[in-house]
DNA sequence: CGCTACGCTGCCGTTGACGTAAACGTAAGC
DNA sequence: GCTTACGTTTACGTCAACGGCAGCGTAGCG
């Protein structure tokens, strides 16, 4: 087990026993800290092949590329994919340049996701200027009410 | 994309037995295909009162007003909202001018959800950007593989 | 009168995205 | 050697948002 020397040098400071996390990498605790999810949600992330993060033995190393996923994952989220549909989004950012048809397919999905996106856009504008629209009337409505009562 | 498999029947106003509707007004199924819901989805969307469909007897009549909010609904819906969240938005909409205090709250919630909103259009740019990005990556290649193969 | 088309109300099933709990491993520190 | 902190897996629970079906009503046609 302990064969593979670990990268972790001389460290070894005055007492905080917090895990150390070697290299230039990070514990599952501290990802979780950092995007202010739970280990259960980084797990099941893993699970649904979203990250895959190295392994010392049993635990989980995390590094740059990680946190850049699950940043990109969390972003996918927020504008409303599904875990599935972020998936092949990300698949789509590192896949190899293999064939022309590959290429090709990609360009389609890229089109088809952007068509989508843009959809989300004209619904966001519509959405805000109704807000916009709504705040004017209760400012009114306000403005009314303190003049006259 | 339809999961009832029913093709469309001959269509002739006012004599036939489509069950037609009375006034202004549809019946479930004609607000059914015009948004491309199922009439379980619509249903399900009265028990959770984003819509309240005035009823002839047993049966629901649509005016014009609820489809504006089904519209709203859907749109809520693409916007990544939960119905629960869609249902407060909505009543956000129709809130009578009650007191000051009321009003001010409103004003809150519209600031919150805004807030919301232009974080979702911050993360549409950068994905669009991305995608740009990917796209023009996809085109290099391509151009590469097919000047080279 | 029965058939058919359309509608209604339950109620259970399913899927996605986790939460929660159980049961355990392991390394640090006293 | 025991505790404590952090981690692991597996299994089951939950919540939202419906889908699907059962069982029934009813309006109009022939």
């Amino acid at each position: 087990m302990d064969t593979t020397a670990e990268a972790g040098s001389g460290r070894a400071e005055g007492g905080t026993r917090t895990a150390e996390p070697p290299g230039g990498t990070h514990t599952i605790a501290q990802v979780a800290e950092e995007f202010g999810i739970t280990l259960r949600t980084i797990r099941w992330y893993e699970d649904q092949g979203l990250i895959s993060p190295e392994r010392r033995g049993q635990q989980r190393l995390f590094r740059p590329r990680d946190r850049v996923r699950l940043a990109l994952v969390l972003r996918g989220k927020r504008l409303g994919f599904s875990l599935e549909e972020i998936r092949t989004i990300l698949d789509m950012y590192d896949a190899e340049p293999g064939e022309t048809g590959q290429l090709r397919y990609l360009l389609e999905q890229i089109h088809r996701r952007r068509a989508e996106l843009l959809q989300r856009q004209r619904d966001l504008q519509q959405t805000l200027a109704e807000f916009d629209e709504l705040e004017q009337r209760c400012r009114d409505d306000l403005g009314r009410l303190e003049s006259s009562g």
